[in-house]
DNA sequence: TTAACTGATCTACTATTATAGTGCAGTAAA
DNA sequence: TTTACTGCACTATAATAGTAGATCAGTTAA
C-alpha cells in the first residue's frame, strides 16, 4: 500500500505582505502542528510539490522545512521525506504560550485604539460564531500588510 | 517661545522579528494618529532625532514619513519638519477598521489553536485589567518573531 | 544676519529574501 | 533492477531592506 498520507496545507500567501512569504509558510505549518491538524509521524508535502502548490521556489521550502528541523518541529528522512515530529509536553506548553503571547499583542493594538473590554467582547462574540461555523481554517498570512 | 511640542515614540523594536524595522515603526506612528494620541498639527520627531532615538538609519525614518505622507496620515513642512494630518471621517473609519481586522486575525489564530470562546473569554479578563492598568502603551514588535 | 536646526537628495555598500537551475545519493514501489 | 520519487548541496542572479555618509536648501529663533 503506498503511503498516500500527504498533508496537504490551505493556506493562502501574500506576497506583498511585510511579513517574507517563508515566514508566513512557517508559521501555518508550525500553527497547524501546534494545534495537532498535523499528528505525530505524518507525511509533510515534498519540497517539489508544496513548491508548485505554493507557487515559490524549492528552496524557499527547503529553508522553512530546515528551521523547523532546528525548532524540533520535524524531522527528516532523507529520501523519504519530512515528518511531523511533536513532543507532547513540548507542544502543550507551546501551544500556550501563542497563545498568551497573540493575546496580549492583540490587546495592546486594541487598547492603543482606545477600544474597551466591552468594545473587544462585542464585537468577539459576533465574529467567533461565525469564523467557528466556517471550520476550516483561515488565511496566517498578512500579520503584515500590504505597503501600497 | 519654543516649539517644543515634539511628540515622543515610547516603542521597542525587535530587529529580530521577521517584520522589517520600518514597518514596526511604521505602524506604531499609524496606530499613535488612528487613536489620537498624535494629534491634529502636532510636530514628529525629526528625522536624525528620531533616528538618533531608535537606533536605526535616518533614511529608514525618511522612507517611514514619506510612506505616511502618501497615505495621508502627515504632511512635511520641508526645513521645519513633518506634521499630523489626519481627517476626521476618515480617522474614524480607519480606527474600525483595523479594530476588525485586528480581531479577526486573533480570532483565526486561536481558533486553529483550539481554544474555545470561553477560554479566550478568560484570557482577556485576565490580561485586559493588567493591560489597561500600565496606561502607557504597549510594544507593537513581535508581531514578527525571532528567528534563533 | 547668524547659527542651528529642518527636510531632501544622492551615492555606495551589505545582508536578507527569493528565484532559477544543476546534479547527486537515498528511498520506495513496481 | 528499474523508475520515480525524495532530501540535499551547490552556484548564480535579482530585488528589497537597511546602513553609512555627504551635500544642499528652507526654516526658525536668537
Amino acid at each position: 500500500m503506498k503511503q498516500e498520507e500527504r498533508t496537504f496545507f490551505e493556506f493562502k500567501i501574500d506576497v506583498k505582505s511585510a511579513l517574507p512569504v517563508y515566514e508566513q509558510v512557517k508559521r501555518a505549518i508550525k500553527l497547524a502542528i501546534l494545534s495537532q491538524r498535523l499528528k505525530e509521524g505524518e507525511k509533510l508535502m515534498s519540497l517539489r510539490e508544496l513548491a508548485l502548490k505554493l507557487q515559490i521556489n524549492p528552496n524557499t521550502i527547503i529553508k522553512i522545512y530546515t528551521q523547523l528541523e532546528v525548532e524540533g518541529y520535524v524531522y527528516s528522512r532523507p529520501g523519504a521525506g519530512y515528518f511531523v515530529k511533536v513532543d507532547k509536553e513540548k507542544l502543550k506548553k507551546e501551544r500556550f504560550v501563542l497563545f498568551e503571547k497573540e493575546t496580549q499583542d492583540y490587546i495592546a493594538k486594541v487598547i492603543e485604539l482606545g477600544y474597551s473590554f466591552d468594545d473587544v467582547l462585542e464585537i468577539l462574540k459576533r465574529y467567533f460564531n461565525r469564523e467557528n461555523d466556517a471550520a476550516n481554517f483561515k488565511n496566517i498570512e498578512d500579520t503584515g500588510g500590504s505597503n501600497a
